[in-house]
DNA sequence: GTCTATACACAGATAGAC
DNA sequence: GTCTATCTGTGTATAGAC
C-alpha cells in the first residue's frame, strides 16, 4: 500500500489507544494490530515508540485548539458570555463516554520525570499558544490587560479537565466558567478600550 | 525484622518511586530493592502492585492535607489574604527539584481507563474531601455561600499545579492566587454574615 | 514497503526451603 | 517473615526474506 496512507494510519490507530489508555499501557504491538500492519511495518515508518507518541501528539494539535475555536464562537456577544459558552461546550464534550481529559496534559502528567521528552515539550508548547490565543481574542474582545486574564482562564480550564475526569462530574466546568466570566467581566470594568 | 517496620519500610520506598516516576514507571523490583527486601517479602506484605499503588495513596493523604492546612494559616487575617497565601506557598513548594505535581492527580491520570481502581476512588475521595475541608474555611471565614466558592478554588489549586508540573513554571501559582483572593473577595462582600 | 520470525530484557507473581 | 530461584507473559526493537 502506499506510503503516507499506512503511515496516517498507524497515526490513527496510536491517537485511538493512547488517548484511551495512556502511553505507557499501550503497546506498539496493540497499536499495529489496531491499524492492521505488522509492527515491522510500524517500526520502518517510525523509529521508535517515543517517535509514535510525538507523532500521536503533533496529529492532536490542530484539531484541539480548533475546537477550542469554535466553542469560543463569533465575536459580538459580550466576551463573558462567550466565556461562559466555552466551558459550558467542554462540559458537554466531557460527555462522551470515551472522553478521557487532555491527550496533551496526560502525556506530559504520564513522563513527568522525563522533561526532555518531545511529548513534553510538545505539551508545553500547545499549552502555551493556547494560551496566546486566548489572549488574543480577549483583547480583541476589549480586554485591556488581557494577558494575565489569559492566564487564569486557561488555569481554570485545566482544573476543570482534571476534576471533571477524577471525578466523572461535568458540572465541575460549569463552576469553572462562573468564575472565568466574572473574571473577565472584572476585567472588561476596569479597563475598557 | 519486625513486620510492620518492614511494610512500612516497603511503602516508603514506594512513595518515593511512584511519586517520581508515576505508576507504570515503577516496577515491583524497584521497590523492593530501594526497600532493601525481596520481591517474596513485598508480596508477602501486599497482594499485588495495584494494593501497594493503594498504600501509597493512602500514605500520601493525611500529610497532604495537613500540608494545605499550613498553608493556609490561621484564622484571624482576612480570608482574600490567606488565600493568596496558601497559592504562594503552593508557588514555592513546586520550587523543589523533586516537586512532581499532586500524586493523587497523577495515579487517576495514569488509570484513567480504569475508573473502579481503587486509587482512583482514593483520588476521588481525597479531592471530595478537601474541597470539603476549604469549603468549611471558607465559612468560618464569614463566606456565605461557600460551596460552590470552594469548588472554583479547587479547580484553580488543581488548573495552577498541571501548568507548573508542565512547564515548570511556579509563576502559575501566583495568577491563580490572583484570581483566587479576588473571587473570595467577591464572595465575602457579597453576602457578609 | 511489508511480511514472518525472533532476539533480548523485564514485567508481575509464585514455589518451596529455612 | 524472609530468603533463592523460577514460571509465564509481554515489552521494545531487529534480522532477513520477498
Amino acid at each position: 500500500m502506499a506510503q503516507p496512507d499506512t503511515r496516517n494510519r498507524i497515526i490513527g490507530a496510536a491517537e485511538l489507544l493512547f488517548y484511551e489508555h495512556g502511553l505507557r499501557s499501550v503497546s506498539v504491538d496493540a497499536i499495529a494490530e489496531r491499524a492492521g500492519v505488522t509492527k515491522r511495518t510500524l517500526y520502518y515508518h517510525f523509529k521508535s515508540k517515543d517517535d509514535l507518541i510525538a507523532a500521536y501528539l503533533a496529529a492532536r494539535d490542530a484539531p484541539t485548539v480548533e475546537r477550542y475555536r469554535r466553542w469560543l464562537g463569533e465575536a459580538g456577544r459580550p466576551m463573558p458570555e462567550r466565556i461562559k459558552g466555552l466551558f459550558c461546550a467542554l462540559s458537554n464534550h466531557a460527555r462522551q463516554p470515551k472522553w478521557r481529559g487532555c491527550g496533551f496534559t496526560r502525556a506530559a502528567v504520564e513522563l513527568a520525570d522525563q522533561p526532555g521528552h518531545p511529548a513534553v515539550v510538545m505539551a508545553s508548547d500547545h499549552k502555551r499558544r493556547f494560551e496566546a490565543w486566548l489572549a488574543g481574542e480577549l483583547e480583541s474582545g476589549g480586554l485591556s490587560d488581557a494577558a494575565p486574564i489569559a492566564r487564569q482562564l486557561i488555569i481554570l480550564v485545566e482544573g476543570a479537565i482534571m476534576h471533571m475526569l477524577i471525578h466523572r462530574d461535568t458540572a465541575y466546568a460549569i463552576s469553572a466558567g462562573d468564575a472565568a466570566a466574572m473574571i473577565v467581566a472584572n476585567g472588561l470594568a476596569a479597563g475598557p478600550p
